[in-house]
DNA sequence: AGTGTTATGTTATACTATAACAATTTCGTC
DNA sequence: GACGAAATTGTTATAGTATAACATAACACT
């Protein structure tokens, strides 16, 4: 995975969003203007975002939804597996791989803030074993983990 | 582990404030009548409950104690390793292993509201070396799994 | 155009958590 | 036992997160 700190961002927004319409045309699922807007805000940086600090983005045109306009916007994107949100850091994030819907597994930086969603190994099937040991059936996950990246470590290998 | 419908909850509690106030004296720290308190009504049952919850609880004592009191009780007990916080439910859980304070693995069932701390064998370790592999430097770890209990599924082998 | 459905706007409120400062209790020292 | 420092608890106010309930508007389909 590329650093974070030195790529296209405006790329990295325009294609999540792009991946986004088709998927929502792919679903039959409406990607309005509204939802889209508040998607772009979630992809403006790889930190996560708070549903009210979006509002404060949205704010800046001028007429400031109210708190339920963003909620559902930010709804329709999760349930649609286009975002994320991060159970510690109350907080949603764009998600890396939206065309299946899916747990994520999300490395948090405390310095800078920025969440990457990772794939770990055959993690997923391990809780899942581990889980049905107990005679538990999963039903969704949360992984999230929080510590210091790479870039904010100065690429020094720790 | 046995069954959580069918032991005795009421040893299951005083074992648990038991091994907190040794752990207390031994670390030299006070388990106060209020944290003692909040211990106990935290382990009143093994489902998570939340900061309100438990000020309900104490106001049927008469004197209804502010949000901060119960805040930093909890706080306290957290710190001590002596319950969990749940981040997707925004509830306190009593801890099963306090002697060391450690990150926890949790399986909460969606139908009864328990909450079982695991010990995935590996797992931590697992998730540190992906996280190295990406660079990051891991600081603690939350993972929490929503499903069905054993119970709820009626004793079925799923 | 008419109609049911989906999406958005609006107001109010519920739920979760902490800041800031005052009063009290505890504990070691004199 | 009196004193002072430190820790704990009390109290008031407020910040931060999220949803209920109902009104209006846009869309899709006939
Ligand atoms: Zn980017
Ligand atoms: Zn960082
Ligand atoms: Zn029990
Ligand atoms: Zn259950």
């Amino acid at each position: 995975m590329p650093s974070r700190s030195r790529h296209n961002h405006q790329k990295c927004i325009r294609d999540a969003v792009s991946a986004a319409e088709r998927i929502c045309v792919g679903r039959g699922v409406r990607l309005t203007p509204l939802r889209r807007q508040v998607l772009e805000l979630v992809w403006s940086s790889h930190a996560p975002i708070g549903a009210y600090e979006v509002l404060e983005l949205m704010a800046g045109d001028g007429a400031r939804p109210a708190p339920p306009t963003v909620y559902r916007a930010l709804d329709f994107l999760k349930t649609e597996g286009l975002v994320h949100r991060i159970e510690t850091l109350n907080a949603f994030v764009g998600c890396a791989h939206p065309e299946a819907p899916h747990d994520a597994q999300y490395l948090i930086c405390e310095a800078c803030g920025n969440a990457v969603e990772l794939e770990i190994d055959g993690l997923s099937r391990q809780i899942q074993k581990a889980a049905a040991r107990e005679g538990f059936s999963v039903g969704g996950q949360t992984v999230e983990v929080k510590g210091k990246c790479g870039d904010c470590l100065g690429s020094r290998v720790s």
